[in-house]
DNA sequence: AGCGCGGGCGCC
DNA sequence: AAAGGGCGCCCGCGCT
């Protein structure tokens, strides 16, 4: 296949070089120079996805596969299988240093340090080098591809964005709040609140948002508390508590999802967040701006799609447990797994007494619990699924011993010390501190083989609907149906009406080839809960993993 | 005034 | 005896 790398020169020109020819053309003729290239298939080859792909998509131009310099180099550096020494080289520590770059920032039309024009055809050739001496080359090649394409994926909602109706969000807002008050203040409705917890408590100076003024308060009162959490005061008998909650939870829309949220990441209709993908350790997406990992039920009314246009918005169902079990190879979990409900295939397979147990028993496993209700499920069911069970826990001693553990794919993990949060030397003086700092790394290691391989196959999920999705239509990006959402095992697609059931049928289908990619020795179903909706809001919320007990749809 | 921290909350 | 993973964001607070 075609590699074109690209590297930014001095003075707003581009190096590329295709099969080892070089041509540098002014930065100003690089959207036609990729146009024109990208109906051979290439794969770009650039230093980082959110810096080079905004600005042709700016122009209409979408390209079908890359490869991430920086995510590639930081999957390589810590995967087991690659020897990392392959990619030292005179820049490394440039190219090391490499920060994603926020869109915010258009570092491609400015900055001039010294990671600006690191030559990306030198690294593509390291990086390839590391790949192809690794013993497990196909599974890495895998995941660097699924990476990128992530990469894509994520630069491509930032650009479409979420449909906004920001009067149905100032609606909402005004409802709950009040109209929107001066800079600084609190909203009408949430100052009415605060003055009920002050009257309740006695208390006519409290700020509720203070933790040491609240604690004093409720003391006074009579109402003794360790903490001032919502789940505690809930068990308060007290007149105080229904409008403190209230409050806390008035409080928290103002301030995260309020008009000031609005304004900076609703523009034109569309809300924008900031995607970082792998930007958790297990390889998961993080956010950095928008907050687009708790996109609150709050507010999702005012998510809607365009006239003529719906959202078909799908969840894996029990997304970790089915990924478990592909990769133990369990063949009695993978039976279990047959049909929709997989606790329930657990139930049904005389496992255990009921979905909740099997849900206990799974979480547990998956996140270390040892005691109480979770970890004697954990016991029972180890006996009934011995390979699942048995692969968390030993991922589990694996850590606590300081091993590092593995995705299936080949992501590592970071050592024992750079993943805790506990000071090192206070752990060493301190041998109970040094037992719970390997006990939770032990937990840590545990979750992060399950939920990493489940990263893996989110990946290969959306980059695999997004070109089902392309084939959908005509036009640019926006034109077609496309993805506006992503979150760990739920996406949300933007399409036509009258394409929407193709968009469903899609979805299942890159779901299945996902699940055939990484799992291939055993099959596994990987069913979707789908929804066809004008607004987000009306989108079944069925019970997923983990997470736990939402409350089922509306 | 600006920074880092931790509590508290929300998402999976 | 007890032992629940990953994130981001907001706030108040204590520090410099």
């Amino acid at each position: 296949m075609t590699r074109i790398s690209l590297t930014r020169l001095p003075g707003d020109r581009v190096l590329a070089v295709d099969a080892g020819l070089e041509h540098v053309i002014e930065l100003a003729d690089l959207s036609a120079y990729v146009e024109g290239r990208e109906p051979d298939g290439p794969r770009w080859v650039w230093d980082d996805t959110a810096r080079w792909y905004p600005p042709l998509l700016e122009a209409g131009i979408r390209v079908e596969r890359c490869h991430d310099l920086r995510l590639g180099r930081q999957l390589l550096r810590r995967a087991p299988a690659a020897d990392a020494s392959l990619l030292v080289a005179e820049e490394s520590e440039h190219w090391d240093r490499l920060r994603p770059a926020v869109p915010s920032d258009p570092a491609l039309f400015s900055v001039d340090d010294s990671t600006e024009h690191l030559r990306a055809d030198l690294e593509d050739a390291r990086q390839r080098a590391a790949v192809a001496a690794s013993s497990e080359a196909p599974r890495l090649g895998l995941l660097l591809a699924a990476e990128s394409a992530g990469a894509l994926v994520a630069a491509e909602m930032t650009h479409t964005g979420v449909p906004w109706r920001t009067d149905i969000h100032e609606r909402l807002l005004g409802e709950q709040l009040g109209p929107r008050p001066p800079r600084g203040a609190r909203p009408v409705l949430l100052e009415a609140l605060a003055g009920e917890v002050r009257s309740a408590l006695a208390a006519p100076g409290l700020n509720p948002d203070s933790r040491p003024e609240l604690l004093g308060a409720l003391r006074r009162a009579g109402v003794e508390v360790p903490d001032t959490r919502a789940s505690t005061l809930r068990a308060v008998e007290h007149p105080a508590v229904v409008p403190l909650l209230r409050y806390k939870q008035l409080a928290h829309l103002f301030s995260t999802n309020g008009w000031a949220w609005a304004d900076q990441w609703v523009k034109d209709g569309r809300f924008r967040p900031s995607y970082q993908p792998a930007g958790s350790i297990t390889g998961r997406w993080s956010s950095n701006g928008g907050g687009a990992l708790s996109f609150p039920v709050q507010v999702r009314p005012a998510a809607v799609a365009d006239d003529g246009w719906v959202f078909v918005v799908a969840d894996v169902a029990q997304l970790e447990p089915r990924v478990l079990a592909g990769m133990s190879g369990d063949r009695a979990l993978a039976k279990a797994a047959q049909g929709t409900d997989l606790y329930q295939g657990m139930v049904d397979d005389g496992a255990v007494g009921s979905r909740n147990d099997a849900k206990l028993g799974l979480l547990g496993a998956m996140y270390g619990a040892t005691s109480g209700e979770s970890g004697r499920m954990v016991a029972g069911l180890t006996r009934r699924y011995p390979a699942a069970f048995g692969l968390v826990e030993e991922a589990a001693r694996a850590g606590e011993r300081g091993l590092g553990v593995r995705t299936l794919l080949g992501r590592g993990c970071p050592p024992l010390g750079e993943a805790s949060t506990t000071d090192v030397d206070t752990a060493r003086a301190d041998p109970e501190s040094e037992t719970r700092r390997r006990r939770s790394y032990g937990r840590f290691s545990r979750n992060f083989v399950v939920q990493g391989t489940g990263a893996e196959w989110a990946l290969c999920w959306i980059a695999d609907l997004r070109n089902r999705l392309w084939r959908l239509g005509a036009g640019p990006v926006e034109a077609r149906p496309h993805l506006v959402f992503f979150l760990h095992d739920e996406v949300v697609v933007h399409t036509p009406a009258h394409l929407a059931d193709v968009v469903v049928a899609e979805a299942s289908h890159a779901a299945a080839a996902a699940g055939a990619l990484l799992f291939r020795q055993l099959s596994i179903d990987f069913p979707l809960n789908t929804s066809i909706v004008r607004s987000y809001a009306d989108a079944g919320k069925p019970g997923s993993v983990p997470g736990a007990d939402v409350t089922p749809g509306r």
